[in-house]
DNA sequence: CGCTTGACAAGACTAGCAGTCTCGGCAACC
DNA sequence: GGTTGCCGAGACTGCTAGTCTTGTCAAGCG
């Protein structure tokens, strides 16, 4: 996007490839995961940059040079564990099977033993930082593209009304599993997505 | 729940009603009024004690007189607003529109101009501030008591399944609500409220 | 080998905020 | 006029995000 600026070719990371020590993959590594660990069992309270640091035995400016701040560390390492949680949505023909079986992986993921305090931390810092607040919308929206998707097949098949609103449902999902998971007050179990799944799909239903 | 204390006689108010100087009302006031004005342009940003105490023109000691916490004086102020707003959610006899005038109320309650960034704030804070934290939820539990029994009322009428899942019915409302009133990515308006009413009605009722 | 470059650990430092403490003053009642 | 307790002002502690400094160490270059 630069070739009309001569000086691009001096700049562009090929001219120049390295000088000096190279970055050490060890340490970034032990940052992630001293992140991850104390996310883990944080169940909440904030995680300090200094923490990290220390838990990985690395000096503070060692974090600021790889992330633009802490949220960005925290939603990294979180990435870094859900990317393995990532499975295709199976298509069965029937979208009230299909999302239940969405609604109830969602669930599930989120609430695995090393997740759950994890997210709901980032979540927390999310509310108070901005910048993380929109790290964090791009991160779930891949998944709230592909319920979307889900709910569009169903509606092609005939199984949603043709006037369906289907960034309500999105919503309707998706905002009935913030409120529980980060009020806690009430399951996210199998019973809660079938019955989700139901209301949904029957409240929406050609007419 | 003393009266085998002796000592309750002494320690009641009555005993020594009161000595020193008085307690200052417009003080009082003028933390609360304060607290309100900076919240509602505070589109988020956390309102700071600092700031209340200065704006008010009293010393911080005073409002931690008064106060326990940044959460409580944040939290008084507003459902000193709030309280106004609430009004009888009327019985019509149909569990749709009573539903669908209830959750209208909510959306419109809470987007009200100097409602809503008072509001957003203060969630902002109890995401970071147990207390305050807990606090919400009593305050937000009589409105949830009140959906409950909007509901009820209908499944006793027959217009909802003897089955249904009351308190997931209210979780969905609420859960809808402040996913999309955080996130401000969709509305929360009349068509809304009528196409969730619709779908909670529809996807419960008596099969 | 010696030079330059840049990553590194350690930790001092700034800035902002919640909540506490101290002080001198003032109002109410004895 | 003395005691009690509220008041405004502001210093102070403790915590944290993010920056800056210092001295060191590794990688390539000549």
């Amino acid at each position: 996007m630069s070739e009309t600026d001569p000086r691009a070719a001096e700049q562009a990371p090929s001219a120049r490839p390295h000088t000096g020590r190279r970055r050490n993959e060890a340490a970034h590594r032990a940052i992630l995961d001293a992140a991850l660990h104390l996310l883990a069992d944080s169940d909440g309270t904030p995680v300090t940059i200094d923490a990290i640091a220390r838990t990985a035995g690395v000096g503070k400016q060692t974090v600021y040079r790889w992330w633009p701040s802490k949220g960005a560390v925290l939603l990294d390492a979180l990435t870094d564990r859900a990317d393995r949680d990532v499975s295709d949505q199976p298509d069965t023909g029937s979208l009230r099977t299909d999302l239940r079986a969405f609604i109830e992986t969602t669930f599930d993921a989120a609430q695995r033993s090393t997740t759950a305090s994890a997210l709901r931390t980032v979540v927390r810092e999310a509310a108070r930082d901005p910048h993380l607040a929109e790290l964090m919308q791009t991160f779930t929206a891949t998944r709230r593209t592909a319920l979307h998707e889900l709910l569009a097949r169903g509606r092609e098949r005939g199984e949603l009304d043709g006037g369906a609103d289907l960034d309500l449902i999105v919503d309707q999902v998706y905002g009935l599993f913030w409120y529980r998971f980060l009020l806690g007050h009430a399951p996210l179990d199998a019973a809660a997505a079938e019955r989700l799944a139901a209301t949904l799909t029957e409240g929406n239903r050609v007419s």
